[in-house]
DNA sequence: TTCGTCGTTTCACCTTCCGGAACAGCATTC
DNA sequence: GAATGCTGTTCCGGAAGGTGAAACGACGAA
């Protein structure tokens, strides 16, 4: 299947930073290594669907809303989305902090949403992003029912790759810490994924007790001590079970 | 480009409401018309994207997070919610009504994000939905610096298609309406595109002072007579105001 | 057991994509 | 102002690659 492969491969360019919005043929040709005719076709392709569009002005391509209506669509996001919003911002409110909800997709949590703080000063991640799983509190938090071996599954060989200096890097650590999420039913990250930043996060689960969520609170490691974090984890853990609570669980 | 034009149209099945979430391949086969063996190859030449996923327990597949990532990189999608959030938020609560924020793809409006009243009845539209230009107080928004002929070269030929017996079916009748826009800073929909929902909607510009994406309170028709919605106008119109104010307009 | 349907695989045919090269349009440069 | 270098776009012969009917193995229902 050459010819889809390449189209993702084009899509996948355009969604990409270094295209920056807006993308010539060439820059794309050049990006993905495809010759110019090629993308062209590509791109004539995708139009009439309206995944991308030609800015008339510029001449230069884009993504469209076409592409946005169909990642919507995602079995799931819907509903998660409206069964966390308002917990979300209650969370915010109650923490000040930036709230975030994902998913797990492989070996990343897929940022779904998030309720800014309006600190000056906070995470900024945008909604569709990926971060590793095991430098996460959202990683943790939706991977806090697997075992030794099923963790071994998902994740390739050790050592697994350093986001800062205190990611977790060993199987074994890691196995630890989701021990201490199904103990304390909360989990935290002491700037293992961003220096300087320390998050709480808390599973949710849905009709049939399966973990399919998370949701965090993110904050700047000053506002965000040792007894801050066990002070707010009690809402958080609140939070994700009346969410839970929505999506027919308990 | 025949095997990308397959390939999107077995997207867009699962992204449809009769897909319902997951579908089996011959599910697909029968509802967009293609061979099964066609089907299968190009669901495994969209899996190593992620873009779609099987369920490893009933051999459906459905749409999966790498869509959801690429459709959130839509140029402007990003900024948009970041700076439209929190004027919603507020708007929502003065209202005591649901919040849309719409960009114009076409001759529709599509969904791209929103803030719920907690109110019992609501309207429930999902984000990524699409609504006509023609008979939303957002498309009239989106549309309201259009002259007549700039109107004639998005519509089809009239009749445009009635959605209610108010639906507004003319250029001429349209025309009026974004005079009134223009006029008043702010659109309506009396029942135009639902029977018994009225709203209020109001344009957003950027640094460049064009329309870009508009906003509008929804609500259902006897929580919002005719004073009600001259009452609410103002609030929104200074909501459109300010989020135009941080994407640089003004 | 038998039947039906599921997702998956095969393979020879031939459609359809490929991509270097040429094109027209616009900017910048000398 | 002609030359140069870019842009997005088009053309066409060659062959790579997609196509899809039919067969397969596995599962569940009758």
């Amino acid at each position: 299947m050459q010819a889809v492969d390449r189209a993702i491969r084009v899509l996948l360019y355009l969604a990409s930073d270094e295209a920056r919005g807006e993308s010539g043929v060439s820059d794309i040709a050049k990006g993905t290594g495809l010759p110019k005719a090629t993308v062209h076709r590509l791109l004539r392709a995708f139009s009439p669907h309206r995944f991308v569009e030609q800015n008339p002005e510029t001449g230069k391509y884009r993504l469209s809303w076409g592409v946005f209506e169909v990642g919507n669509k995602v079995p799931g996001v819907i509903g998660l989305k409206m069964a966390a919003r308002p917990e979300m911002a209650s969370l915010c409110e109650i923490s000040r902090e930036t709230v975030n909800l994902a998913v797990r997709d492989g070996t990343d949590a897929v940022l779904i949403d998030k309720v800014d703080s309006n600190q000056l000063l906070r995470l900024e991640l945008e909604i569709g992003r990926r971060e590793p799983l095991h430098a996460t509190a959202l990683g943790k938090a939706l991977l806090c029912e697997f075992g030794k071996d099923a963790l071994a599954g998902v994740f390739g060989p050790e050592p697994w790759p350093a986001v800062t200096p205190s990611t977790i890097q060993t199987l074994a650590g890691f196995a630890a810490a989701l021990e201490a999420v199904r103990r304390d039913g909360y989990a935290t990250d002491n700037e293992e994924f961003s220096v300087n930043i320390r998050c709480v996060g808390a599973p949710i689960r849905n009709h049939t007790h399966r973990v399919i969520a998370a949701i965090s609170v993110s904050g700047p490691a000053h506002r965000f001590p040792a007894d801050r974090a066990k002070e707010v984890a009690p809402a958080v853990v609140q939070a994700a079970k009346n969410i839970s609570k929505l999506l027919g669980h308990g």
